[in-house]
DNA sequence: TCTGCCAACTTGTTATAACAAGTGAGCTTA
DNA sequence: TAAGCTCACTTGTTATAACAAGTTGGCAGA
C-alpha cells in the first residue's frame, strides 16, 4: 500500500461525509470503533481522525465523541475576494482603468486543474484583462491578469459581463478624503453561492509591470469554500 | 503539570523562533534532538513539532528536517476583513449608519484569548459599535458588534479613532446602480502592517437583530496573517 | 577523478500499552 | 423523589518499539 491506512481511513470518512452519511453535527465512530472497524492501532485510528479536525471537517470533544463540524448554508460573498491588486493600487494612490481581453472557455493548465480540484483539461472560465495605469505621462499598461473560474462561479461572471459598467471596460474610480478607493462596481456580483465545502473557486493571478515593462510582482489568490465562508490565500513574490 | 508537554516544546520553539533564535529557513532541531533536549518520547516530540506544522509555522522534509518556514515580508492588508456585515447589509440593499459606543482596553476573555493566541486576560482593544438600519419607519438598531484587536492592530485603530469620518460616527454610504455600496471610508486604514506568522490579529463578532428586536444571527471573523498574505474565516450561525 | 554504493540521519507510519480527564447514564442512598 | 456517586465510555497525553522511505555525505572501487 503506498497510501498510508490513516489517509485512507479519513478519506473514506471524509466521502461518507460528503455524501450525507454523517451529516451536520453527527456522531462519527470512536477510536475504538474505527479500530475494530479498520483493524487497526489506536494511533492510526486517532491520526485518521486528526486529519478531517485539522481540515476541519470534524470537532473532537474529550469524553464525549467526535462530531462533524455543524454547519449552516455555506455562502460565498462574492465581491472581497476579487480585488486584491486592484485595492493595492488603489491605497497607493494609483489612478488605473481596464480593458477586458477576453472572456473564454479553455482547458485548465495542469497546475490550475490542481489548485481548483478539477480533471485536468477540464472547462475553465479564463478571464483576461489589462490594467493601466493612468498617470500624468499617459496611461501605461502595467498588469496583465487571468483569472480561472470553476463551474461554479462562471454562470455570474457570464452574466455580469453583460451589465453597462463592465461593458464600459472601467472600474469607477473616485477620490475621498485623500485616497483614491476603488468601489469594485463592476465587480459586486451581488449574490450568495451555495459551494460545496473545501471547494476552489478561483484562481486568480496576476502579473505587475514596472513603468519600463519590466515584471516586478507576480501574484495569485486562489479563493476557496471553507467550513466557515470562504477563505483566502495569497502568495505573492518578486 | 496542567499543560502537555508537547504543548510547553511547540512553545517554547514558537518562541524561539519569534525572537529570531530560529530564522526564516532555518533547520529545526530533529525529532531526536528534541527527544534528548526535553527527555521525552518520541511521539512528544513529534507531536510537538506537529503543532508547529499545522500553524504554518515549519515545514516538514522527510529525510531533511523540520524548516522554519521561508517568509519575505508578511504585510496585512487592512481593509477588506473588517467590512463582512457591513458588506452583507449593503448588498441587500439595506441603508445603514453606525454609531461607536466604545473603544477601550479590557482584558481578554478565556475565548477571545485562546483566538487571538495570547494569554487569558492579557489587555485586548475592543470596538463596540452599534448598527442601525435606516428604514422607512425610522432608525431601528438591529445590530451590535465587537471587535477585539490584539497588540498588532490596535494602534492603528487608535490613531484612526481621530479621523474625521469615524468622528462624524457613521459610514459614507452611496448609491451606485441600483445597489447601494458601502465605501468603508472608515475602515481603510491604508497602511500595511508586518505580523509574526500564524498570528491571529483579531476577532470580530456580531449579533444582527430583527426589527422585533430577537437576535436572528450570530457571526465572527477571525482574521489570522498565515504563510501567504492572510486568511479569513468567518463563522455564522442562528 | 568519477561513479556508485552504503551507512547514517531524517521524517513517516504503525503497533501495544498505560494512565489522565471529561461526560453521561444509571444506580444507590438519603 | 432527589441528590450524589459510580462506572463505562470517550478523547488526551505519553512511553517504547519497529520498520519504511527520502536525503546526504563519505567511502570504496573502477
Amino acid at each position: 500500500m503506498s497510501t498510508p491506512l490513516h489517509i485512507s481511513i479519513s478519506e473514506k470518512l471524509r466521502h461518507q461525509i460528503e455524501v450525507g452519511e454523517y451529516k451536520s453535527g453527527d456522531r462519527l465512530p470512536s477510536e475504538h470503533q474505527l479500530m475494530e472497524t479498520f483493524s487497526v492501532s489506536r494511533i492510526t485510528a486517532r491520526q485518521a481522525v486528526a486529519n478531517l479536525v485539522s481540515q476541519g471537517l470534524a470537532i473532537a470533544y474529550r469524553g464525549k465523541g467526535v462530531f462533524v463540524t455543524p454547519q449552516k448554508k455555506v455562502t460565498y460573498s462574492l465581491s472581497s475576494p476579487l480585488v486584491f491588486l486592484e485595492q493595492d493600487m488603489a491605497r497607493q494612490g494609483v489612478a488605473f482603468s481596464f480593458e477586458n481581453l477576453a472572456f473564454e472557455s479553455v482547458p485548465a493548465a495542469t497546475d490550475v486543474a490542481a489548485e481548483l480540484g478539477i480533471a485536468e483539461k477540464s472547462e475553465v472560465y479564463r478571464q483576461k484583462k489589462l490594467l493601466r495605469m493612468d498617470g500624468a505621462a499617459g496611461a501605461v499598461d502595467i498588469s496583465y491578469l487571468s483569472t480561472a473560474l470553476g463551474e461554479a462561479l462562471a454562470p455570474l461572471f457570464k452574466r455580469q459581463m453583460t451589465f453597462p459598467t463592465l461593458a464600459q471596460n472601467g472600474i469607477p474610480v473616485e477620490r475621498l478624503d485623500g485616497v483614491i478607493e476603488c468601489t469594485h462596481a463592476d465587480y459586486d456580483l451581488s449574490g450568495y453561492l451555495e459551494v460545496p465545502l473545501g471547494h476552489a473557486l478561483m484562481v486568480y493571478r496576476y502579473t505587475a509591470y514596472s513603468r519600463d515593462q519590466q515584471p516586478v510582482l507576480h501574484g495569485s489568490t486562489i479563493s476557496r469554500a471553507d467550513r466557515f465562508c470562504y477563505s483566502l490565500s495569497t502568495r505573492s513574490g518578486s
